[in-house]
DNA sequence: TGGAATTATACTCAATTTGAGTATAAATAA
DNA sequence: TTATTTATACTCAAATTGAGTATAATTCCA
């Protein structure tokens, strides 16, 4: 009920940021890649500095205003992360506690190539494809062979990935990774050193340094849930845009594809879209462009994009 | 993209937590009466001291089990607040970072009389009587006075309180307080010294110490969401329970009132539930008593309490 | 130039879910 | 014994959802 003595090791905080965006059908986030020994990237982060930033927000934007130079739309906290053995952990250094954020960005770099497929990280949650086969070739077998020595997470591992018919909830991308992470099945538990951690990483998927990836995962999984009943995915969005690009936006950040005449009737009805009477110029039949309308007048003021999930895209005709 | 220096200010991190029970139709929070010489309560909090704790939780649930002494349920990290001007500000002191929490129990204290109704603190969240006049004669006039100056805000606004015509939205406890806390209409807006705060609080509702009120706040807007699609509720329910102490303790979080019969196919269907077998004794017909059945084999596994709301209390026969 | 391919948009229809009731059953209280 | 209270079962229309079919407006290419 009291607080820290000074004799106690100093905490910095650190704000680390998943900036994320998409680019024809590619869902991507902006890494730095570190000049250290190590080929992992890892997210961009800056210190937190009391006296200088009146908010954690205020300070996030700046420093990502100057030294990653995108411009951000919607931003939002995610979590505060400060296990032991999950950060850095020079001895006796001060304890680091990483505050994570999620930025939305409509500028995709093709200027660097900074710029990484979220997908890289997180094969197993492209399901755009259908199912990814690596699931039931890797991830299941691994998987259950953990679960049979630790039945008290059965559960859990039911619900997070849809085992025996229930279904695949794409946002517990954070759940999924972090068992995982717990079963030992993915580098960085190797490399925190879990007793149980298997000698060569056993899923497929790029890692990250530190707890980025958890950080990542975290901010794909709020993205993913937000979506629904928030109006963020026009943060994603150019100014002018088509349907079938909105379309193709939900369907890179949900990992799904999604049937066509119901999306536009949903998003239709929500009251977001303004049309601006100018078309797009591309094949086939040209598609009227819209424009995000802030919310004046309308009906359904919260409801985002409660999605229903269409065929696979190698389904289609 | 650099670590504070070891010259700046210390930070400390308070672990502030918002303990959460139901007590026959009332909403309760594990307050501390501080001995100091205001009379507002504020929640209790613990430091994190990261050599001793492996993890926030770790800390949290070991600090409330030895000082608070109450058996604790789902717990979750709301947010991380590190304002300036809402925290403590005497000069040259470390900055305290508080790590807001929720945490539910069923024991809510008939032993203490630290236990307190969270509607004191936010009398416009509880609508089971009806939309609370205080809204309509106090709050909207206040609000839209300083709208008039303030048009940025007020799509916020509309959106938070429902205005015009949208619906009230159970969840968006959080936006409501900060709104009101913007317009300079509370209590603690005056105490920071906003520029705009009227020299007397305008809403009702008593003040916590500090930005308590704003975490109890985000403590039960999380809570409310969450009662939707996650079965948090049990948490806050003892063994064995009957349905309509389940729907009462639902109405106490949501702050509205329910169908009866919707509700109970509702949570029927849902496969959450498992009968006893026993009846309770009470007035009226017996009604049986059912038990929590922890997840195996149901169709609906994560759909929690998507409640439709019914009449209000006052309008019942 | 005239399909064929491609993309956009409109409309239909059954199944399910939701909102709001009515009807009836089983207890206690007077 | 009857009124009161509470619990539970069942009905029904409106709205929403899931999955199509039908058709329109382009470009591609033989």
């Amino acid at each position: 009920m009291q607080h820290s003595k000074p004799g106690e090791p100093q905490i910095l905080i650190d704000l680390s940021t998943a900036i994320i965006g998409t680019d024809g059908g590619t869902f991507q986030c902006r890494l730095v890649e570190d000049d250290t020994e190590t080929k992992t990237g890892r997210l961009p982060f800056g210190p937190f500095v009391p006296d200088q930033h009146r908010t954690m927000e205020i300070g996030l934007r700046q420093w990502v205003s100057e030294q990653v130079g995108v411009g951000l739309g919607h931003v939002e906290q995610l979590y505060t992360f400060a296990d032991r053995g999950r950060q850095h952990t020079t001895p006796g250094a001060p304890h680091v506690v990483s505050v994570g954020y999620l930025a939305l960005t409509n500028q995709t770099g093709s200027r660097t190539r900074a710029w990484r497929d979220i997908y890289n990280f997180f094969p197993w949650e492209d399901w755009r494809d259908g199912e990814p086969p690596m699931l039931a070739d890797i991830i299941y077998p691994a998987l259950d062979s953990w679960l049979a020595r630790h039945a008290e997470r059965r559960a859990s591992a039911r619900l997070a990935f849809g085992r025996d018919g229930l279904p695949w909830g794409e946002e517990y991308v954070l759940e999924r990774y972090e068992l995982l992470y717990e079963a030992g099945l993915v580098t960085e538990a190797f490399a925190d050193g879990r007793e149980n951690a298997m000698p060569t990483p056993v899923v497929p998927g790029e890692a990250l340094q530190l707890d980025h990836r958890r950080i990542l995962a975290t901010a794909v999984g709020r993205l993913r849930a937000k979506l629904k009943y928030r109006p963020v995915i026009f943060d994603l969005m150019p100014q002018t845009f088509t349907l079938t690009q909105l379309q193709h936006t939900a369907e890179t950040v949900l990992g799904v594809t999604l049937h066509k005449q119901n999306f536009r009737r949903l998003v239709e009805k929500s009251g977001f879209l303004e049309a601006t009477g100018k078309m797009s110029k591309a094949r086939g039949r040209p598609a009227e462009l819209f424009k995000f309308r802030h919310q004046e007048r309308s009906e359904r003021p919260l409801a985002g994009l409660r999605v229903s999930s269409g065929r696979t895209r190698s389904s289609e005709a």
